[in-house]
DNA sequence: TTCAATCCCATTGACGCCCATAAAATCCCA
DNA sequence: TGGGATTTTATGGGCGTCAATGGGATTGAA
């Protein structure tokens, strides 16, 4: 199966259409898909998306009966009401609505991040600031190894 | 199985009427429909719709599938004395009758929202407070499958 | 005859689809 | 191996179609 892999950044344009980065676009032809589900990310301030079918997979997965529990309706809730089918158009772009756009802060560029089944859409600046940040607190606990090792505080 | 993804806010005329979003509509006209069935959700104050194959597949079900705790006949009556077909008129709107819009507090404008199999018409505002109460609730669930995963009180 | 429900038509505004251009990567051949 | 040619991408813009919505006309029942 072909992942998403690697970062991308394009523009947006004036109808709010941004391209998909070909190797995504191709990785989703394989699956003879020619759109896109978005959704915004529980993990981020940005825009997380993936193959229809994988929306499509989690339809199936969900237990089929007349009164939901509650759990499962807050997660079907919170997944599908929110995700947005976005076909390609004949140049593999695909069009972001407003909604969307704000979610994810973005506004003349989206940076494409792969993360294996997933990608997500991030506004470019944002993605530093959240690297940066995911970074320093790595570098924060391995400082904090370090003290421990050597008894000190 | 094309599934009901996304969300999508249409009006509703003088006389009752709303479109059904386009997708929703080549959802279910992909199942040679040209109607859906609605009824008061179980799970909030919304209105609830599908197919009507659905209907007829839950019909089928319920004699096999038990639910605990609750009483079988109540859900017969809840769900199927209740449901309406409402057939589509030429342009893909449908009539919602006055029990049905003071069931879900509709009054200018419905959301449809996507749930997989089924979807339902809310009042937008309310929508809005339900979806933040669903959402926190989702925040606090991870939240504390964090702190377990780090042993911190 | 009046009210209500259904059907049909008109508008408009958004969206999908198409083509055009430019840049970049790839390929090919000398 | 280098340079030119060709294909693929990314991007911009225009146009036609369809979806969403409003308003009337027609039918049927009280």
């Amino acid at each position: 199966m072909k992942a998403f892999i690697g970062t991308f950044v394009n523009k947006i344009d004036a109808k709010g259409r941004i391209s998909v980065p070909a190797p995504f676009r191709a990785a989703l032809q394989a699956k003879n898909l020619s759109s896109v589900a978005v959704y915004p990310a529980l993990t981020g301030p940005c825009i997380e998306g993936c193959g229809l079918d994988r929306i499509e997979a989690m339809v199936e997965a969900m237990p089929d009966e007349p009164i939901p529990g509650v759990d499962e309706d807050a997660i079907a809730h919170l997944i599908f009401a929110s995700a947005r089918e976005l076909p390609f158009d004949g140049g593999g772009r695909i069009v972001l609505p407003s909604e969307v756009l704000e979610k994810a802060g973005l506004t003349d560029q989206g940076a494409f991040i792969g993360k294996g089944r997933t990608f997500q859409i991030w506004n470019p600046p944002a993605l530093q600031a959240a690297q940066a940040e995911m970074f320093s607190r790595a570098m924060a606990e391995r400082q904090a190894l370090v003290k421990a090792r050597q008894g000190v505080d």
